[in-house]
DNA sequence: CGCTTGCTTGAGGGGGGTCAAATCCGGTGG
DNA sequence: CCACCGGATTTGACCCCCCTCAAGCAAGCG
């Protein structure tokens, strides 16, 4: 029997002993809130590519990320695209006003995620102002980093914009897990392409300008940060 | 006397008379919670050209625009300016999570706003959940705008991008005030082109281009639309 | 191996930036 | 009412950064 792309973890797993408990949504809630918070999620996994949601698909569930990375995009007409972020563990996904999605998801990688339906969440959350706060708190941190990335798109010039992802990237990361050595870069050139609003050849050319400037080094998956001071001037800030 | 540029008005106003009630933060509560809300808030005019706040203040209070247009935009550090948006009556302005601005905001012409202390505001929202709510309603639509934006700044030529900007900004006008004749440009074309990632030059070309392709009709202050399919079609969607 | 897929490198061109000058326009004072 | 001034906008000439098109290369995998 082929493996589905998509699978649902059988129940057994509990908040208390998740990895994300204490970065994602559910950092708000007590020991008897995750306890009754358990029965509405539930573990899925994606395998690399797979779609999780597509941009003006109804709103069906929230997603909690638990492990690996997403890359979250919009389309226009003619198939150009524009990431408008990355998805790590701890980042909680599907909160829009109009009843649908307005942006899709895919997995990088291998994905795993808590999945919740959306009535029975809405109706947890209703009661329970401290999880809606964290929520709001959680949109606001996004929207911090949208006005960031405005920036970046808008007025900075492309080896500005390799640097700045870089370290960022790199910043993020270690946010989650503590001091890393090498950076690894689990999305492909074309998704930093469209995160950072350039071409893959432009990517790829200021990769391998970094490289020679000694500033960078760049390995299979990901890359060395050789200069962080060197590169955090042609980040300009 | 010469006139202050920032003038608070003396107290006698009611927010059951407020232009924006519909539309504000203050739509979810009702005529008890209204009154108690008076005494918190105070109007506060600002003169043409005025910061409100800038970026990296501590933020002290929350902002609720009740008339005019202000350009909301982050410097980098050698003076290059995004314009992250403008606000329009209604908007709600003040939310982070670092207890600091993350842009600094601007008065286009002069502009009342309805002005809110940070701790007595807090604790105000702290038992309404319907207000908060109502808050997180607000976020989640500025993410959208956001998302959508960077789609504009990352993916979309000057021509797209300034079809889209006129549209859009419409658009905006008419949901405020209803239907329009001519479209009005408070703010100036420098402004336009912080908006969109584009000089100055570029964005009066692109105006140009669009009068002599009879899309639009420059007007001293504002354009007429005068062909709006065609509009629509430059904007790609 | 040969094929696929992703990344890199090269050559050339164009969209939008830069620099500079002309024009428009609202305000001010005679 | 008109001449003048200063800032905003428009227009022109030129050029560069990044895109486009195309070929080479390395790694994974049947």
């Amino acid at each position: 029997m082929k493996a589905s792309l998509v699978t649902i973890e059988p129940n057994g797993h509990s908040c208390s002993d998740c990895a994300v408990r204490e970065f994602a949504v559910c950092s708000s809630l007590d020991a008897a809130e995750l306890r009754e918070l358990e029965h509405l999620g539930r573990r899925v996994h994606f395998a690399a590519g797979q779609t999780v949601f597509s941009e003006e698909d109804i709103t069906t569930s929230f997603y909690n990320v638990l492990d690996g990375v997403m890359r979250l995009y919009k389309l226009l007409p003619d198939g150009r695209r524009q990431i408008v972020g990355f998805a790590l563990p701890g980042d909680f996904l599907g909160m829009n006003i109009s009843g649908r999605h307005n942006f899709s998801a895919d997995a990088i990688g291998t994905v795993t995620i808590c999945q919740f339906a959306k009535a029975p969440f809405t109706r947890f959350i209703e009661d329970r102002p401290h999880l809606l706060r964290r929520i709001n708190e959680l949109a606001i941190r996004e929207l911090t980093q949208a006005r960031d990335h405005m920036v970046l798109l808008g007025r900075r010039s492309a080896d500005e914009k390799v640097a700045t992802f870089l370290l960022g990237w790199r910043e993020r990361l270690i946010l989650l897990k503590g001091p890393i050595g090498t950076v690894p870069l689990p999305m492909s050139r074309q998704d930093i392409a469209d995160y950072l609003g350039l071409t893959i050849e432009t990517v790829s050319r200021t990769f391998t300008k970094l490289e020679r400037l000694g500033v960078i080094e760049i390995i299979p998956g990901g890359i060395g940060l050789l200069d962080a001071e060197r590169a955090g001037a042609l980040a300009a800030a």
